[in-house]
DNA sequence: GGTGGCTGTGAGAGCGCTCTCAACCCGTCT
DNA sequence: AGACGGGTTGAGAGCGCTCTCACAGCCACC
């Protein structure tokens, strides 16, 4: 384990350019207290000895690790599609392309790794990422009481303090349902996602307020779902025999709408000429189901951009944080609608 | 920045217990030559004051950063199915739950960001994991050469020293045109993934085994594929093309499997009826199709799992490393079959 | 009663870095 | 000529920890 025995300080550097360790430690930071023989002189050292800074000794002193915490609660990946956490973590991997900044992952399963996350959160990073369905998430308790700043993806339901970023999931669910109304449909039903999740809530807000908007459409064709293909299944099996008369469905997830698709074809109706479908993610799935399904896209990248970006600014204070921050979502218009 | 000024000390804590820093120290880390009162009276001291070991301290001395890298290079996530990316990292997550090992997450898009890898593996990990599809990755050879110890996810396509744990693609591509034949097929044809990547040799090469084991087939019954749903789609109609009395169609990924289903479809033909499909992945789209798809099941958990034992094996040089290590894949069948 | 070993303990060095502070050089002003 | 000020530099402390080393205490043995 003892590797790297010979890698070069700081020390050896300022003694081959001839100079301070002070100096070339300034050189190393960047200060401009530095003359620029001095600075080539160290430099100079620098590349003749490849030399790379001691992440340790420099945290050691400077009191901060360069690396904030991407927090996942165990239940997220199952309830996004799938692209979500790889793309989310692009975004966050993207923001941070330029800084010297770590990315730590953590992925918070059960309770029993409760405790070693709050120790790894006050000990080791300068900042955290919270990417949490759970409304009742404790984690979020203690990150408001932590002097440790965070961003959450996602509105959070409880009410804190805490800075979050999230796509416009009412305006996304408005813009399906409307663009059902403009195809013509009239009896626009829903299967929504779970009511104790934001996005949930959200999306049937926005079917809501498109349905009020709308005079004379019912506003109460609406079953419950889990996100799940499943759930989109026996929803749509609930819908058709509560209202046979439906003409669209918008569901709140696509893995959902795969489930109406589904259920649909058993059931002998056709999309989109008997019935319409529209998804909500715009994830892998949608482009693979038979018809392609019309679905709302949400800017997962710029998501966890815009986070890093936050937590950046909390960490340097350099300005406010916003503690909303909403992206705007947009329909792809597909075969299903 | 300066958060967390109160934080306890080590000092602290052996000052409150009664001992000095180095019985403190001797606490934390667990070791045996301490008395069982001393033990408890800093036990006592850390729960009292919330101690929690500063990591860049014990850094700076044991020249260990008790983290390990997940090197991930850009083009992978497009050409594994979406659910590898979060099920590998899941896995590794999990192996690494029980110790104090953190996972820092390193994308590595563009050539630009080379040295910052290169940098960040000298000085910043005690151990990488580096998930790549590029044949020549130049970080292989960097890795080859550097001390710092290296899994790598898949069969690397040049000559390696460094260690690697792989699903068994041949194997499975194998066991999915057996059970082809089982079905009573004998026109069986392959859309066969990139040649300049494992995945997609070594299915191949498990089509081609299994196929000359069945006396009277054909062999040359191959289109290649980009594992994507279009190449798939293209695949599948060049094979009708070249051979239209084909009855099974063994695709290389759920994604071209979905796209040969789309293709099929246009062109009238009944799956499973007239063509029997199988995929490869038992990604989420396999189950959302229509008919669901037959398709080979690869444990990417266990992969992540795997890969992080291996690694610490290297690490602490317990025992000694295989140089290769493969997991069992098995059939998944469904409908399209 | 002395020797040897074995266990538990504390003093102290030092990991590589940053940052404060005082010193220094040199040109400019009184 | 002396005082002053801005720019540049180096000495040295110290961040919180681990680990070596020496030593004190204790038992068993000759």
């Amino acid at each position: 384990m003892t590797r790297n025995a010979e890698r070069p300080t700081l020390e050896q550097v300022a003694s081959l350019a001839g100079t301070s360790r002070a100096t070339a430690s300034r050189v190393v930071n960047g200060s401009p207290r530095v003359s620029p023989e001095a600075r080539a002189a160290v430099e100079r050292a620098i590349d003749a000895l490849g030399y790379a800074p001691n992440r340790a000794a420099r945290s050691l002193v400077t009191r901060r690790s360069d690396s904030i915490g991407l927090i996942v609660t165990e239940s997220e990946e199952r309830v996004f599609g799938e692209p979500f956490f790889a793309t989310l973590v692009r975004g966050v991997s993207d923001a941070l392309a330029g800084t010297e900044t770590h990315l730590v992952l953590v992925l918070n399963r059960s309770d029993q790794e409760h405790s070693r996350v709050r120790r790894f959160l006050s000990a080791h990073v300068d900042g955290v990422l919270l990417i949490s369905a759970h409304a009742d998430e404790p984690l979020l308790a203690q990150l408001a009481a932590d002097p440790l700043p965070a961003v959450l993806a996602g509105r959070p339901l409880q009410p804190t303090s805490l800075p979050y970023v999230d796509v416009d999931n009412a305006h996304g669910a408005y813009v399906a349902v409307r663009h059902l109304v403009e195809r013509g449909r009239s009896r626009i039903a829903t299967i929504a996602g779970p009511q104790d999740m934001a996005p949930g809530i959200d999306r049937l807000e926005g079917y809501r307020r498109a349905v009020a908007d709308v005079v004379g459409t019912a506003s109460s064709l609406v079953a419950f779902g889990d996100f799940s293909t499943a759930s989109g299944e026996r929803g749509t099996e609930e819908l058709l025999e509560r209202h046979p008369d439906i003409d669209a469905i918008f569901a709140a997830s696509d893995l959902m709408a795969v489930g109406a698709l589904q259920a649909l074809q058993r059931r002998g109706r056709r999309v989109p000429e008997d019935i319409a479908v529209v998804g909500f993610d715009d994830s892998v799935v949608a482009a693979t189901t038979h018809p392609q399904l019309t679905t709302v896209h949400q800017p997962v990248g710029d998501l966890g951009r815009l986070m890093v970006q936050r937590l950046c600014a909390a960490l340097d204070g350099s300005s406010p944080v916003p503690r909303a921050t909403v992206l705007p979502t947009h329909l792809v218009v597909r075969d299903s609608s």
